[in-house]
DNA sequence: CGGTGGACTGATCGAACGATAAGATAACTT
DNA sequence: AAGTTATCTTATCGTTCGATCAGTCCACCG
């Protein structure tokens, strides 16, 4: 399973060859057509349990967070986001590669699991908007601002190494990374407040 | 040239099937190995075309703001990149695509494209740290804010459309995402200091 | 201990891939 | 007008793909 994600992380899905995912797990190729009956159903799992750490991860850093202000555990929750990102880059891959082809898999990836995430961090910012804790922009931008500012410098990761010399795994980084994406995206209303 | 773009942005390198780049063309097959030598070609010709296109755009954008302070300046860069991403989100889905496979193509593109851009970036950035225009972090932190939240809403175009019924083509959408980019990049030092 | 069913492999299918070879057509040179 | 080159097509090569099938192995049950 980790090695179907790792192969449709590095070709898309139509560039995946299930004889490689099936030498990467030490075993032969028809077994995935014995345990999956498709490509397709080997994906669907694969990206299926990778949107699953994902809801965990950020389920339990909240469950960690009750009595928290809303503004501090959104900041939590990006945090944890990034985090996630930089951990598992091949979730946003796979998106990425989805949205080029834009079929049938972009639909059950929206279906199934975008657009909870979606709609959760949508109704969360709004809130915050509602309270004037934050800048208000409409939450279509805030979204992207969030999946595109968040993950992209390890998605972008081998590129990352070679232009800045940065790891982009390693912890600091990573801490870095978050603390910049929050700091722009949570901007003290007054100068000179420290981001938390 | 177009269709092997969008061929090589849909499917990766691997995937993109050079018949149907000849199909969309409208030539046959062989007739791109005659021109190009190889696929591999094909795609550094299209690539590197592309690349060109964003340079052009980013040159004649500075050009014109001859005599304009710097701040200025970078934030109508920054509104132009993001325009430009926005027409064509095929350059940051091909950058993808070959980051995960980290091969000798992600070599070509950091060594010819990515490179002298990414300097240009962070020289322009790291002067305004100095005369202490905008809130400092770490310049390889800030090209990343800017590459991912700048085009992901567009290379994600199909997610936002049916996540968020926004049209990310429509030049409303792409104007308030520049706006959104450059208001959380570029915090007035001050509140309610309305951004450029 | 004999037998039944799930787990797994080797062999192989048709389809599609990138690349090449050989031939036809158009254009330009002298 | 003859010849040479550049351009483009049809036919086809060897490889690799996802999927299927027949058969092997092992665990478990009565």
């Amino acid at each position: 399973m980790a090695a179907a994600l790792d192969v449709f992380a590095e070709h898309s899905f139509e560039g995946a060859a299930t004889r490689e995912i099936a030498a990467r797990a030490g075993v032969t190729q028809p077994l995935l057509n014995y345990h999956f009956s498709s490509k397709d159903e080997l994906w669907r799992a694969a990206v299926g349990g990778l949107f699953g750490a994902l809801n965990l991860a950020l389920t339990t850093r909240e469950s960690g967070l009750r009595g928290v202000d809303e503004l501090t555990t959104l900041k939590l929750l990006v945090r944890e986001f990034v985090h996630f990102s930089a951990r598992h880059p091949q979730l946003h891959r796979i998106i990425t590669s989805e949205c080029r082809a834009d079929g049938p898999r972009m639909d059950w990836l929206v279906d199934h699991h975008t657009r909870p995430l979606y709609e959760a961090t949508v109704a969360r910012y709004a809130r915050l908007v509602e309270q004037g804790q934050v800048r208000g922009i409409a939450p279509p931008h805030f979204y992207y601002l969030v999946t595109g500012a968040g993950p992209t410098m390890f998605v972008l990761g081998p590129e990352c190494r070679r232009l800045t010399g940065l790891d982009p795994t390693a912890d600091e980084v990573i801490e870095a990374h978050a603390d910049a994406v929050i700091a722009f995206l949570f901007q003290p209303s007054a100068p000179n407040v420290p981001a938390n």
